[in-house]
DNA sequence: CGCAGATGATTGCAAGTAGCAACTTACAGG
DNA sequence: CCTGTAAGTTGCTACTTGCAATCATCTGCG
């Protein structure tokens, strides 16, 4: 957390101490965040990834499990198996597609729309009450840069390294 | 992700609108980066949970597994497998304290800090990479709004709901 | 037509992560 | 000493996830 500006890398330069000061406060808001959400989210009979699903059909439509699966960065057996819980709670149905048997369309359905409105109503307005202080000029080009890290990262690592395990030593020692 | 606004909280306001598009970037974010630091940090040989104990440890010195605990907001049992995982790799001691025997002092190994060093550049060199096309006035109000962020979210919760559970019905039915 | 190969989704299995409750060892007060 | 409290650890259980194998279709070619 402290600079530590490691100054063997970049040999220098401001925007290394900018990337390490980000990274600690991204890292460290990850952290919270997924806490946060593990705890609040639960409340309401959903897990956190469960809510991921549901947000996506919420924001995007009806969706194939494979599209969904993309999407969330999961395994498309992860996917069939989150969905299976939705599903069991009503929040989505599953519809098989007129063209394809082997297919099917994900939807939300009223009673899962009306479970993410809830909850993120509660996850905005936790949100509002920590932009209230913050300037509003500020408030949007956070937004803005948080929109492009995200992309970014997401762009970064999903073409990378990703979809199942990093390049050399992936798996080599972990499972202690 | 399209604004959506709900317009049945907050009245109206700017706030509040500013608010739901920082709860889905955040949203997204976190969701990425969670990918992004399972992957990358597997390849060196410790989970992600794993990490940020090591970084706590490195950042902070040495300190008691409670403690530890409190920090990464886990529970005493999960924090001693943590450490039992890094002790056993070599990046982490446990030392008898002298006035208290039943406690340990947890402090990093040379080892583990030139481990941490080495996946904490990498991920900065990525940070890096992604702000070198930001004005460099934001990136510093970025960094800035993003460790508040933290700081609320983690104030806001661990006083709060969390350190077990929520208010009400967590747990109910999540299980299915 | 009918079979081989590709594709969408599901299932079996194994490993990682986490919390709660019970337990062990040690300190603290009377 | 003996009781109560505190620091860590262990047993158990549950959830999440990915990989590999499987099932059901679809597609294309002979």
């Amino acid at each position: 957390m402290q600079p530590k500006s490691s100054s063997r890398n970049k040999p220098s330069s401001r925007l290394w101490a900018d990337a390490e000061a980000l990274n600690a406060a991204l890292a460290d808001l990850v952290r919270v965040y997924q806490f946060r959400d593990r705890d609040r989210i639960c409340c309401h009979d959903i897990s956190v990834t469960q809510c991921y699903a549901l947000e996506a059909l919420a924001d995007k439509g009806p969706m194939r499990s494979q599209v969904l699966a993309a999407l969330l960065l999961l395994d498309k057996s992860t996917t069939t198996r989150v969905i299976d819980a939705l599903v069991r709670k009503g929040y989505v149905e599953r519809r098989t597609d007129e063209n394809d048997a082997r297919a099917l369309s994900l939807r939300i359905t009223p009673s899962g729309r009306s479970l993410y409105d809830t909850i993120n109503r509660e996850l905005v307005a936790q949100q509002a009450e920590m932009l209230a202080d913050i300037d509003p000029q500020v408030r949007a080009s956070v937004t803005d840069v948080i929109r492009r890290l995200a992309k970014a990262a997401e762009a970064r690592f999903v073409s990378g390294v990703s979809v199942g395990g990093c390049a050399p030593s992936c798996g080599t020692s972990n499972g202690d």
